[in-house]
DNA sequence: TTGTATGCGTTATCAC
DNA sequence: GTGATAACGCATACAA
């Protein structure tokens, strides 16, 4: 079947308009292919003028752009970077994503997004997915359980760049908030306004990395506070690990943990949003209000936190900065640089409401 | 340079492992490419039972799985659909996402999603970056505001659904909550619930189409029970676009229709959740609460909207089906089924809390 | 039933 | 300076 003709404007439906080809512009300009490849890639050396004139007024006639499928076939390149998400739902995650986007785009890179929804089983298929489109790397911020998924990226001879998750084993480079400083400025926070009794309430950390640290940090104020006496007399505290399916688990524990303040102030700290969430959840169950039975401070800063009764003290984290690193991370990288693993830590911002405050 | 032998593992970092090709499995199968290529495609028929089983030996022992890349350049399918989001940030349009991916996923496509971050500019950019990637279809849910984009798009021949939001001239699919039916929902429960002073909040509409059908629908409303004196007397109403830039322009608003109402109880409908969080802000301002000094509905359900004052009542949109609709729509085109533009509208769902209920 | 040859849209290596 | 031509990895018409 010979080829449409260019002419042709081809209006009918469904049979889908041909996009126009570099042989076609090389027909219309009445060159070679290779002319006009040579136009394309380093248009300044070895053309002439009316050469390269024709070539221009004939690729603006075809409205003619390169496919980047074959590119990438024929150069191995694709300019897209893979990047995993185990949760779009998730507004930390869609923060990152979108500082990396940023950074990608200006580096004339496009960002191929995958979602897990949450189910790690689909980590493998992600990454595999993802590289059968031959992105030249990775940014997961993913549940880190499957180390098969990391494996895989690694054994393809891709970077990777491990947001706000470490995976076991890895020797990829990572970008997170320095949860351990985080942890000491929101409970640092709670003690000094007063709460002698805090209670640290967190997601089941299955094996999480920043779930553990930040109860690993809190762990250690508490130890290094231990025997000390603050500004409200000893100061103590628990953690507790919060199950979505047993929502009364969780009342329990703030009673217990009100119990055990006695006449101290009862101060709680939320591992993230969700959390948040559900220990609000809890204090309409119980009647209790932020800032009256309880202090609080929540990882991360959102939208509605204002807004949630005298206003929730937060955490917030750098999240467009933590993305934009984590891309330009990649970046370097994939120019060549043979740099060892790198870690970037950033710092979290307390931001403080009526949640918190001393009465 | 002769191809590096299938044997070697190559450790080499920064050396991509590059993938075996068919033509490896080919030559590890003692078969020919073409051999490889049936078995992959229509497995069934023409097949030696031990030719099958050395291909399927080789394939696993390569670890080899076909390029995308190269299928679709010979195919011209890529199994790849274009989602433009006008801003990721959006839940609704998260929602939506996921339940598009999904459905997508099922069908054996993966997404590629372009984000806009609210820059109506980039829309074209968007469809053309897309679409040199030989996306199949699109699904829209940006401005709209462009209409050289959606041009572009049924210019290259590719299905386009539209969710949300129409786009000027369109002859596309297009999904999207009832919006009319909706605002009766929410008017009508505010009405019944003995509010006499209706104020409709919405964003400067812009053009958008969803914001002008709510809106609308809102004055239709109005236009129907004027006149009708419903459970508190004469029902009276008026609309206000609240600007990014001047909060306290809405808190003036508020003000006037307070006193508009005189003994009448205010009424407010908010067009979505951005303004629903401005009006958080600017009761906050003028020491208002919500279910008191105004009764409250906000469109889109979100997961702060118990925990806000009394709890706030809230019109949920079927996010995931929108998306989920949205797809299958794309994917029933794209088996070539010919068929004029539909337009499909889920119902809304009102949700009642302490907000809105009668004292 | 299997192999050979060709082309998808590019880029790169040669000649000219 | 420019033009043939051979790959890239795959699918397919055709030959065997």
């Amino acid at each position: 079947m010979p080829r449409r003709s260019a002419e042709t404007p081809d209006a009918t439906p469904g049979a889908a308009a041909s996009r126009s080809t570099i042989a076609d512009v090389a027909r219309v300009a009445g060159v070679s292919k290779a002319t006009v490849s040579r136009f394309l890639n380093r248009r300044d050396e070895l053309l002439t003028r009316d050469i390269a004139a024709r070539v221009e007024a004939a690729i603006a006639e075809l409205g003619y752009s390169p496919s980047p499928m074959a590119q990438a076939l024929k150069r191995g390149r694709t300019r897209l970077i893979g990047l995993v998400v185990a949760d779009v739902t998730n507004p930390f995650s869609v923060a990152v994503l979108r500082g990396a986007e940023q950074a990608c785009q200006e580096a004339g890179y496009l960002v191929m997004l995958f979602n897990l929804g949450n189910q790690a089983a689909r980590e493998l298929e992600a990454i595999e997915a993802l590289s059968s489109y031959q992105v030249e790397g990775f940014i997961l911020n993913t549940l880190g359980s499957d180390p098969a998924a990391l494996a895989a990226a690694t054994r393809l001879g891709k970077p990777v760049v491990l947001v706000d998750r470490r995976h076991a084993g890895m020797q990829s480079d990572f970008v997170s908030l320095d949860n351990a400083g985080a942890v000491l400025l929101a409970a640092g926070h709670l003690a000094e306004q007063g709460h002698g009794e805090l209670l640290f309430i967190s997601e089941p950390t299955a094996g999480v990395s920043s779930r553990q640290e930040r109860a690993q940090a809190f762990q250690a104020f508490l130890a290094t506070h231990d025997g000390h006496s603050g500004h409200s007399g000893q100061l103590q505290g628990s953690l507790f690990e919060c199950d979505e399916q047993h929502p009364q688990a969780l009342d329990a524990a703030l009673l217990a943990a009100r119990q055990r303040a006695g006449s101290r102030r009862l101060g709680v700290l939320a591992s993230n949003a969700v959390v948040t969430l559900r220990v609000a959840a809890a204090l309409a169950r119980l009647g209790w209000h932020f800032g009256e039975e309880l202090g609080f401070v929540g990882f991360d800063e959102t939208e509605w936190a204002p807004h949630v009764g005298p206003g929730l003290s937060a955490i917030a984290q750098p999240t467009g900065d933590l993305g934009r690193i984590a891309a330009r991370c990649l970046l370097e990288r994939l120019q060549g640089h043979q740099l060892p693993p790198r870690q970037t830590l950033l710092p979290g911002r307390l931001i403080v409401r009526g949640s918190s405050r001393k009465v």
